[in-house]
DNA sequence: GATCTTCTTGTCAACGCTGTCAGCACTATA
DNA sequence: TATAGTGCTGACAGCGTTGACAAGAAGATC
């Protein structure tokens, strides 16, 4: 038993249709009655049915923001991001995590879709991938985070992975290093290519030719980056430098050269990946790059923004320049 | 242009009733109708409308988990707990996150109230308390999470911080220690008062005097705990170990101790509190008191539920017993 | 054959709100 | 005085769905 138009318009002697110009602040009213509205409104403590408005204007002013892997931490700014991008347009903001196996997301999608969320914003994974490039058609529009899947209703977001690479590489270079290793990740993901390219790239530029043997993969967390690192440092003994995929990759390599009495950065430097909260925790502290996640996901949300206002169009992809924190790692 | 019951109906040479009766499962229908609508249902790609919906039924589905400051990484499990349980029983559950200061949490519920949640869980703090004691007959049922407010209209699921201090501090006095310093909890959190009568509550157990100066306050995090456990262990020597108001302020400890060449746990033993995801993560790890989070999760979805049905009811607070693990620091 | 059941289907009014359009009371213009 | 505007308000339909109830067909019972 909420209280709804009727009730204020009946107490404020005024039709239905008054209030609601009331509540949506059109023009075309005295000063008198609106005055009046407002104070009934406030002493009924109404508010809109936001339910039944969507229902009449067919957009509910939602948005639904789709991560199913929470745990990771770097999740957690790309989400604050979209929220305050979204309350500062209004509309809101709904997380929506998962955790139970390959077709979460598709169910989580067509849960959305039900609710009428008017725009979605989904953190890739390789399965949402898949399935998007297929079915992105049945959904509102789409928003991408550092995926791949093609298709006329996603708008792409996301790191340039291959840049922040080759920063990596490059500074490391820089300091004087020739033999670089690389942490790598085995699992499919839309970041792993372009990591290893901008490895690459930068050796090449410098002239220092690519060896496939000091690339190791290994799952990307800590465990993988551990053995990955292991791996290369008691293989190749010339290695001075360690470039990871991702910052808890790099703690692992940390935690194996604390194993092989290596000395971090004097005999082994090492840079990561992401600029997680971890990296300022572990000692010595993690130099590596940083992406403003933050503005990824307000610049998701924008783009998400342009795209339900113009849904026909097509805009390329939006990418993000990272930049080298340097600390005491390397 | 999504597709409607009545497109379906259209198509099925029927009634929109009787797609509505598909729809929800209805038994009075006979088998042939029911074939040749789903055949068509699936064709079309329809699902239904749940806006409107709720708008008949008066009951959207939705539960909204408030949790304003996510980069607790303990919420995450919570998060998934309520998640997971929440879909179990057929409802959808949105998390809504917000970090703009005070009033944060009173915008994000009225906002939920009006896009006509069902329930709403929400993560204290203190202002939520505040706020919630004197207004929480305006929403929907409200389950808190480790929180404090009274109201008819709230029910209450948290972890025994008394218990899990008491067993904290009798593993240490198990070990033999006798000297335990706290590092404590400057803010205002439901959770101080109790963790410091455990820590109390166990010393005097065992015949040991409180001595309120080997209690030392800080904001719970690293430097917080670091600052705290520096003071203490300077000015008072005779410390043989510590416990800390959660892992983050542990940590702090740990590093305090590094500084001061004091070795954990020969030295200074440390427990913690949370069994955060750092704990594992630190060396030496740490020896902590865990509580199931996802099982809280779901306990307060389940909460939720029953006052649900039953809004009338009064429901205790639930209360969940923690768990000493036990690790390296201790 | 008339009546009662039972099974299946449809009609209609809501839910709370907004958009369209009409209508009223004025004032300004010719 | 007639005409056209202008400013404010209300009637009404409809968004996509469900619930209450009615109605039609088929079979069962007397």
């Amino acid at each position: 038993m909420p209280v709804t138009m009727r009730d204020v318009a009946q107490q404020a002697g005024v039709s239905i249709k008054t209030v609601s110009r009331v509540v949506n602040d059109q023009p075309e009213l005295s000063d008198a009655t609106r005055q009046r509205v407002l104070a009934v409104i406030d002493s009924l403590g109404y508010r809109p049915n936001i339910l039944a408005r969507a229902l009449v204007t067919q957009r509910t002013q939602i948005v639904g923001l789709v991560v199913v892997a929470l745990d990771n931490p770097c999740f957690i700014e790309i989400a604050r991001g979209v929220q305050a991008a979204g309350r500062a347009h209004d509309y809101q903001v709904f997380l929506i995590t998962g955790d139970e196996g390959p077709h979460e997301e598709q169910h989580i999608l067509k849960a959305l879709a039900a609710y009428g969320m008017d725009g979605i914003v989904i953190y890739a994974t390789p399965h949402s991938d898949r399935y998007l490039a297929e079915h992105a058609g049945r959904f509102p529009p789409l928003v991408v985070i550092h995926g791949l899947a093609e298709h006329p209703n996603i708008s792409h977001v996301r790191a340039d992975f291959e840049a922040g690479a080759r920063l990596a590489v490059d500074y490391l270079i820089g300091r004087g290093h020739r033999a670089i290793g690389m942490v790598a990740n085995t699992e499919a993901a839309p970041a792993r290519r372009r990591c290893e390219r901008g490895y690459a790239a930068s050796l090449r530029a410098h002239g220092l030719t690519l060896r496939p043997e000091r690339i190791e993969h290994g799952p990307p967390r800590i465990e993988g980056g551990y053995e990955a690192a292991r791996r290369l440092l008691t293989a190749h003994g010339e290695l001075t430098a360690l470039f990871a995929y991702n910052d808890l990759m790099a703690i692992g390599a940390l935690r194996a050269c604390r194993e092989l009495r290596r000395r971090v950065p004097e005999d082994c430097a090492i840079v990561g990946f992401d600029d997680a909260p971890l990296a300022t925790i572990v000692t010595p502290n993690l130099t590596t790059v940083r992406v403003d996640r933050r503005e990824l996901g307000r610049q998701a949300f924008l783009r998400l923004l342009e795209k339900m206002n113009r849904p026909a169009a097509v805009y390329p992809p939006l990418v993000l320049p990272p930049e080298l924190v340097v600390r005491e790692s390397a």
